[in-house]
DNA sequence: AAATTTACTAAACAGTGTTTATTATTTCCA
DNA sequence: TGGAAATAATAAACACTGTTTAGTAAATTT
């Protein structure tokens, strides 16, 4: 089977270069300022090709926001090192912010866009499995916590979901440009700020 | 000036409704479903005439936005009666809860969609306006309730954007569909469970 | 009544995602 | 090895998008 072998070897190798060519893109022009036809232009395919190796634009999207998942993943089973579980969820916490301002295009893609939940839907797919694997990852550290005595009268998952909600409100908020004017000081000021805020209410829990 | 006057009456009236087709639209199909073509088709006017009345898609975005803002507006001052500063604040987080759950396409361009600061950013307008007044609402009650001895160690715009990014986080999630198969529960039940944490610490703090 | 301003639009431009029909190449099998 | 079958790539088209331009009809002013 040394033909078919090469051939599924040059189909992936292709896929693998659209979506390099595709995340080149997005991170110096931005996702909706990219096009199929300026995806082909830079891998010198026509436009056409594209859709032999891609259903559509969404799954192109879609395969990018795993990668910025796996790439996520791999910072945050870093931190499993951490022993103690609080000393873990604040890290944990500083960890997601900093990958998250660091990539803003692809932190968009993984949980602002619409573009990738959208290929789940047109998949019938009706987990979002990355997303669950990150958020059970901080699940299991606020569990651990409360076994550790933390967090008395809280329930973990809902917990979970607010210190979720709130790092992720944080980035959000910036990355869609909803900090200007808000205060007079350096907007990273603010940032700053309500991070402090979250660890001191963490720690106080 | 009768005629001049009757001119701007008629001016404002296309405007309003060129507006209020465009909202039409956008809630029962959503904002990037809905073209300028489609506006123009519902009131019966070609697509040119509607950029007599406004610069560019961006701007009926931006108009909008702010039309959300004044609903939302309306409904947080009416909390104004509300004298206990602890208890206003939480009944804030409420009222933004069920107002962004109540107009979840409004919500989407008052603070995720990228079109309304997209104008802001042509106009060299470089502040916020709607959203630094409901941000200051916020602010105050956090001063007052700082002023009332809670909070200790905080400081107030840190904490009012930590807050706010919180509530934020928690509809953003859900309206860009990051909630789907986190948890095996009804997805309504996370978020319950997500603003009782949040009273909770809110109360403890 | 003629000149001018205003209101509106048809048509075009340059772009988008995507599909279809066609061509060139490679692989397979007799 | 030569012809059929399968694969890979594309040019061109389709139906859209936001936006601009040039031109027409109506209302207003002089």
């Amino acid at each position: 089977m040394g033909i078919a072998e090469r051939k599924t070897k040059e189909k992936t190798e292709l896929k693998a270069l659209i979506l390099a060519a595709a995340r080149g893109l997005f991170l110096e022009r931005g996702i909706e300022e990219t096009s199929i036809r300026n995806i082909a232009e830079v891998i010198e395919y026509s436009p056409a090709t594209i859709y032999l190796y891609f259903k559509d634009k969404d799954e192109i999207l879609h395969e990018l926001h795993s990668q910025g998942f796996q790439e996520m993943g791999s910072r945050m089973r870093e931190l499993m090192s951490v022993s103690d579980p609080m000393e873990r969820l604040k890290e944990l916490g500083r960890v997601y912010l900093e990958f998250a301002r660091e990539n803003t295009e692809m932190y968009d893609l993984m949980f602002i866009a619409k573009a990738p939940m959208h290929f789940l839907e047109k998949m019938e797919e009706h987990n979002w499995s990355e997303g669950k694997v990150a958020f059970d990852f901080l699940l299991n550290t606020v569990e651990e916590c409360i076994a550790a005595g933390r967090f008395a009268g809280h329930d973990p998952c809902g917990l979970s979901f607010m210190i979720w909600s709130c790092v992720h409100g944080m980035v959000a908020l910036e990355i869609r440009d909803r900090c200007k004017g808000i205060s007079n000081e350096n907007p990273d000021i603010i940032f700053r700020g309500a991070f402090d805020a979250f660890i001191k209410i963490i720690d106080v829990l």
